[in-house]
RNA sequence: GGGCCUGUAGCUCAGCUGGAUAGAGCACCUCCCUUCUAAGGAGGCGGUCGAAGGUUCGAAUCCUUCCGGGCUCACCA
């Protein structure tokens, strides 16, 4: 609609000069669609005109609308009502329009702009499978980069995989102690679940060596060092002397946590996190095995997605940059020491609060990395414009205080940093309630189990329907597996980002209304008409069109802006909306108006090509969701 | 306590750069397959847009306050 704003815009500003004698700009002119209740196709606000006009809004509409009735060849007619100037297109420019798009390669796609983006997702754990939020992580990223390259970026795929630290010794340390040798071939286990499981296993023997542990020390039993003695003692009086139940909590949430972190096999792992820092070979062979099962798993994951990344990256190989930059940026006054030779950063000016980039000892924090990491990038990809990051709205502030950092540093492509934040997802339970996704609950819903079940429902329900007889077994497999994906990823997608969303499993399955499936639907219905009526001619330029199919043709004009709005937003769920939408009115179409039944050919072969394009747009909508369409379903 | 996000139909969500009678889907109720795929279509029911003020010709949308929910403010990642 743009372009016919545009188109019109002029004459606009003419016929307010000619009427009324005032000069406005292209801004003053406010456009909307017409609601449905109302004749014509876009409406011009005249409200603003009136004080100028000095004549109600109602006669201010009609001498603009009689002015352009006659001045310009697209309005047809038009009516009024209150200060809404509702403007009827002619039929010509619709169809015109049609014949453009249908002339138009790769419709809505932008030309190339030079800028290259790197969009990272994922970036797990390898400490135990994928769960729902990495579905949720994974869909937005893999889709965002979808959207940014047909918005003409150059786009760079990457996970950054979190291979180390203590959480990934603690699977390590269970495995070694508790695992007999258990690999995923000798217990048919999917690598990454294997090493959840060890994970697991960890944290139960930690809970009762902690329970131990507090039991002994009530008792007056120590078998620790001075210090942790002496903080318990400390914390136990203080805890005697709080008066209500909730400051006690708290206290006792510290002696837990004390007692914890000494526990003899807490002791034990953060030995191991040592060694594999040291490198030690033991250690490091006991890493590279376990971490290999897990890529193993992930990998037969992704696949499952349908996701994939072109660049991956090690937190293993850069946990120890962005020291250097800190350096760097202590000699320039950006950053400041303390006495105990840690480094800080003050943000108090810009409304934040101070922030450690290194450790007293030297070492980096996760804002280290991230300050290096993201140099490193810009260096390795000499033409990155930006970086977008797929990460929890958890982070919020990291990545406030990161992109702050970077610019302070005088990196000029921090601005295009962008944080792609979105909400938890919650899970609605069998009644009703809706809660987090806790582990020790085990109310974690897993990626594999979740896909599988997704898939196992569309062949359910394809069976119960069946338009696929004649296909192979491979066929109808691909074909389950592709409705049953559509269901969850339009699923996930359809809400903003931003968002923290409710998970059903129910409704996740759901084929009708609102879901992928349903848009697939549209998409197979138009290859069946395409199959049945063969080759298609040009469009004939003298057809009358049906107002359901001047609907449809504003739908397909107004493309190309909405994968811009996506594209500038990072939000796949504009592209998810439009595409319903479009498949809605599509089906209304399809249901209204009949192709084979009309007997002029070029009002069938209008329609045809009207089709095609309609699920030419579906198809290229759905692929920025990462969404594949059958042609029959 | 400070900062950020969020509250729209019974449920899940659009709409939020101010515009007309606030839209979809699910659920519930009617109709429509001797017509191109009924995983569909047409219609009905359902709302004090968290609350109260303010700005404006006009507020779900902007501002202020309040209430409810979340995240975050680690020498964790």
């Amino acid at each position: 609609m743009i372009e016919l704003e545009n188109e019109l815009r002029p004459t606009i500003l003419k016929a307010i000069s000619e009427i009324y004698s005032q000069n406005l700009n292209n801004e003053d002119i406010q456009f909307q669609l017409t609601r449905k209740d109302f004749e014509g196709d876009l409406t011009l606000v005249t409200f603003p005109f009136t004080k100028f006009s000095k004549k109600s809004p109602v006669d201010t509409g009609n001498e603009i609308g009689d002015y352009l009735v006659t001045n310009s060849e697209l309005i047809e007619t038009y009516n009024t009502v209150q200060g809404f100037l509702n403007l009827v297109i002619s039929k010509s420019y619709w169809l015109k329009s049609l014949i453009e798009i249908n002339q138009t390669d790769n419709y809505g796609q932008f030309a190339s702009n030079g800028r290259s983006v790197m969009v990272e997702y994922s970036s797990p754990n390898t400490n135990k499978p994928l769960h729902l939020g990495h579905l949720r992580n994974n869909f937005l990223g893999y889709s965002v980069a979808q959207i940014l390259k047909e918005n003409g970026n150059d786009v760079i795929k990457t996970q950054i995989i979190n291979d180390r630290g203590i959480h990934i010794c603690k699977s390590m340390l269970a495995w070694e102690r508790y695992g007999e040798g258990e690999t995923p071939i000798s217990s048919g286990l999917k690598g990454d679940k294997l090493v959840g499981k060890y994970y697991v296993k960890f944290d139960k023997v930690l809970k009762q060596e902690t329970e131990t542990l507090l039991e002994k020390w009530a008792l007056g039993e120590f078998d620790v060092d001075e210090a942790t003695i002496a903080e318990y003692q400390k914390l136990s009086k203080i805890k005697a002397e709080k008066p209500d139940e909730k400051s006690k909590k708290g206290i006792q949430d510290k002696i837990n946590k004390l007692a914890n972190n000494s526990t003899p096999i807490m002791l034990d792992v953060q030995q191991m996190l040592q060694d594999w820092e040291a490198k030690s070979p033991d250690v490091i062979a006991l890493w590279n095995k376990m971490n290999g099962w897990v890529y193993e798993g992930f990998d037969a994951t992704y696949k499952a997605m349908g996701v994939d990344f072109d660049k991956l990256y090690y937190e293993s190989n850069t946990y120890l940059t962005g020291k250097e930059l800190v350096v760097e940026g202590l000699e320039k006054g950006i950053f400041f020491e303390k006495p105990d030779g840690s480094v800080w950063i003050d943000l108090t000016d810009d409304g934040l609060d101070e922030k450690l980039v290194l450790r007293s000892d030297g070492t980096a924090v996760y804002m280290t990395q991230d300050i290096g990491t993201a140099q490193q990038r810009m260096k390795e990809f000499d033409n990155l414009t930006g970086i977008v990051y797929t990460v929890g709205n958890e982070q919020d502030y990291h990545f406030q205080v990161l992109f702050l950092i970077l610019k302070k540093l005088g990196y000029k492509w921090a601005d295009n940093c962008y944080h792609l934040s979105y909400g938890m997802v919650d899970l609605k339970n069998k009644d009703g309630q809706v809660g987090k996704m806790k582990s020790r609950e085990g109310t974690v819903v897993d990626a594999d189990d979740l896909i599988a079940d997704v898939i196992g429902k569309a062949k359910e329900m394809t069976q119960e329907r069946g338009q696929i007889e004649g296909l192979s077994e491979e066929d109808k497999d691909e074909l389950y597996k592709m409705i049953g994906l559509a269901g969850l990823k339009y699923y996930l997608l359809k809400v903003d980002p931003t968002k923290r969303m409710t998970f059903n499993p129910e409704e996740s399955v759901e084929l009708n209304g609102n879901t992928g499936p349903f848009i697939q639907y549209a998409f197979a219905r138009i290859q069946s008409l395409l199959r049945k009526g063969g080759e298609l001619g040009p469009i004939d330029s003298k057809i009358d069109i049906h107002p359901i199919e001047r609907d449809l043709i504003k739908k397909l004009i107004e493309y190309p802006s909405v994968i811009a709005d996506a594209g500038s937003s990072y939000s796949p769920a504009i592209i998810a909306s439009y595409a319903y939408d479009l498949a809605k009115l599509f089906n209304s179409f399809f249901q209204s108006i009949s192709i084979f039944r009309e007997s002029d050919l070029n009002v069938q072969n209008y329609r045809l090509v009207l089709s095609q394009k309609v699920g030419e747009t579906i198809k290229t909508s759905m692929k920025m969701l990462g969404i594949d369409v059958p042609d029959r379903m």
